[in-house]
DNA sequence: GCAAAAGTGTTACCTATACACCCATGA
DNA sequence: TCATGGGTGTATAGGTAACACTTTTGC
């Protein structure tokens, strides 16, 4: 089934006031069954109007009056792609004033969606992108993307934020891939497993993951902890 | 010197649609002469209009048309408190549809001003509290407060901010109790020193503090490293 | 058996912390 | 000289990183 990514119009009121938009800078993984490591996507939407027609853009569009910010962002993620985040942050307002023709703040939130639900569905004019290396991108959505980058790889740190890309179960050395791909450097197998067993999130399960060698155990993302600190407003 | 405090008027659109405004918790320190050890303080303005007339509220406005976000931060810091701050950072975006009887969209700020030049002028419907106890203020205030906090002790700990609060030169003890301020709790001088000194932040003169006892050296701060990060317009 | 990944053990090193101790000044 | 803060030395504990080693599977 294809949709057809939603487009924002423009609202009512004229060109001589500040517009609020909210967009969103969407994560997942991709396994390509040749490549040895996942690496990290995100879903562009095609402008089909001035300004920037024809470029790649975040996916986002106008904050209704009635709607929350996270609500709007929300929206905007699930008209582009269809999914539900595990994951969802404000990441910064952009407000610069020669940022576009008219006078525009951008509130952008950063998300996470799980690898296996993250293709189900195709909509037209979106399509995903190696986080590493994207075309230029409409507005100052570059800029904005390596942000939200430096955010994910700074958060992965000190957060279990990494356990919002991987499906219900999974072994500790997908875990650690998930870690890899985002720093874009090799972790110690050995060293790894301590951390994260000696930080309460994980629940082994009773099944193992077989196929390639030694079967690997299966873990589960322990509910109890948060992902991570998401802001003033998760209370 | 007196001046009154800028309040903002409505911009000349109605109510049906957001607006934008923008606000700025603004810290700084108050050595009381009986104190041991220094308070963070900051500024607040009374409301001389609806809604929550007569409580009090962050210095802000609303956002020009043709002004930078960052910008209206420092044009209304300047107008309620008369000072340039020596750090300012975007905190988060408040938009919650019901925070305000209108729509309006807040992009918080949060500011350091140096403890030297934070009480050289007075205006009206402008008092300065102690952040630590403060009263039930407008709108999502407090809150937004308790977020500045929480920011400010969080970066206190992986950056320089500090420095932001001294004066141009000062005493490894005077750059100690501003930690001690705003972290709420002693910490060991012996560590600190060590800890400060082979971080290569400081410079230290041929001039010393005294009056009491032996005296302390005083240090400059080192123009080379930023105070901290600032976000993604920071290059 | 062999290769390779799963999983365990050991060690070196670095940093935070606690605290004993000496130094220099004002009163 | 004594009280007090400035400043130095040192021992300990906890965590990170490097890496040798054992275990268990597929082929």
């Amino acid at each position: 089934m294809t949709r057809t990514a939603s487009v924002a119009s423009s609202p009512t009121v004229g060109t001589d006031v500040t517009r609020v938009a909210v967009s969103t800078v969407i994560f997942s993984l991709r396994r390509e069954p040749g490549e040895v490591r996942p690496t990290l996507v995100l879903p562009l939407v095609k402008r089909t109007r001035d300004p920037y027609e024809g470029a790649w853009a975040l996916p986002g569009g106008w904050l209704d009056i009635a709607e929350n910010l996270e609500s709007a962002a929300s929206r905007t993620l699930a008209e582009t792609t269809g999914l539900s985040p595990s994951y969802l942050e404000q990441l910064y307002a952009f407000g610069a004033v020669d940022r576009s023709p008219s006078r525009v703040v951008s509130i952008v939130y950063w998300a996470l969606v799980r690898e296996d639900i993250s293709r189900t569905e195709s909509f037209e004019n979106v399509a995903w992108f190696d986080a590493a290396s994207l075309p230029p991108l409409a507005f100052d959505h570059n800029q904005i993307v390596g942000y939200a980058l430096w955010r994910l790889r700074n958060k992965v740190g000190y957060s279990q934020i990494a356990h919002g890309l991987l499906a219900d179960e999974f072994t500790l050395a997908e875990l650690r891939e998930v870690y890899e791909a985002i720093l874009d450097r090799r972790l110690d197998p050995a060293n790894f497993r301590r951390q994260v067993e000696s930080s309460d999130t994980l629940l082994p399960t009773e099944s193992f993951r077989t196929g390639s060698h030694r079967p690997a155990r299966l873990y589960r993302y322990n509910q109890d902890v948060e992902l991570a600190d998401r802001g003033p407003l998760a209370h």
